[in-house]
DNA sequence: TCCAAAAGGTATCAATTGTTACTAATTAGC
DNA sequence: GCTAATTAGTAACAATTGATACCTTTTGGA
């Protein structure tokens, strides 16, 4: 049988990135013109108000951002009065995140945006595919991880 | 009904783009380490290998890359002795680019490692859940790619 | 309790990326 | 066929991003 050969076009890695690409374009504007904020600002926010106070460091595990992105961010918001920085009293090292009202307002401002914008793309799609399609980005998340994990000199 | 919360770790573009920096990482350092080779120098060559001589018009419009990051990679990879210029008879602005011997020599170096590598992620997965992957992934380009076209001021 | 090693965060510098402006070639309207 | 408007590509600059080194606090021995 004829070797498989490579097709760019179909290669996954290749069109993860493409539709990836695609969709934060028109996000990122979304957020910059509307509110004046880089995604890993919005990132930032969705996941303090998601779990409450937080460290830089916290932000970095989960979402695998750079520490100097996050702590770029983190000083951008806080120049801004959309963050405060607690000093955490577990450790001196580190501050705890918490929102401003005004962090909490824009949160609230933002939050059904992103999820409208999210309806109206994946609307097209049935819940199950939906489900599958989520599903399927985590275990690739697993897969990758657990390479990594192991395969290291 | 409560009204749907946001929570950023199952928000799908976030979750997009987590999965492809965690795979596109690894692929960048691979490509970079055995072959000294950029992502969008490789989808070059890889593009050129497929369709044969092409500009470099032709490769942004396909793959949405920057045109100045086409234009340096093409100049990179010219430099390296990987591809060749040839004028455009058709169009005096263009160049029609074109592997050379040594850069089919490291397409056909990198190819099967790609194909490997996808093979070894997605492994994983059944034929109709990859399948069902890829078109979904085209889906929701062709999605965005319609708003877009239409939603502009 | 003191010292070495590690960890949170930031500053500084280097590299990558994107923008704007420009050149040269082409097309289109007249 | 000559100008005006476009297009392919690049250069020069600005902005983003990432890597390294550093300061401070903490932790874990001896």
């Amino acid at each position: 049988m004829a070797k498989k050969m490579l097709r760019l076009d179909d290669f996954l890695p290749y069109r993860l990135s493409f539709t990836t690409a695609l969709l934060s374009e028109g996000i990122a504007q979304n957020y910059e013109a509307s509110f004046g904020i880089t995604i890993p600002e919005w990132r930032i926010i969705a996941w303090i108000a998601e779990k409450g106070s937080i460290t830089q460091q916290q932000i970095c595990a989960q979402t695998r951002m750079d520490k100097m992105t996050v702590s770029r961010a983190a000083i951008a918001l806080t120049d801004r009065a959309l963050l405060h920085r607690l000093p955490n009293p577990e450790d001196g090292r580190s501050h705890l995140l918490a929102l401003t009202a005004e962090g909490q307002q824009l949160h609230a401002a933002i939050a059904p945006r992103a999820l409208e914008l999210e309806r109206r793309i994946f609307s097209h799609f049935s819940e199950a595919e939906i489900d599958a399609f989520r599903s399927m980005l985590r275990r690739i998340d697993a897969i990758v991880l657990s390479e990594e994990g192991s395969g290291r000199d």
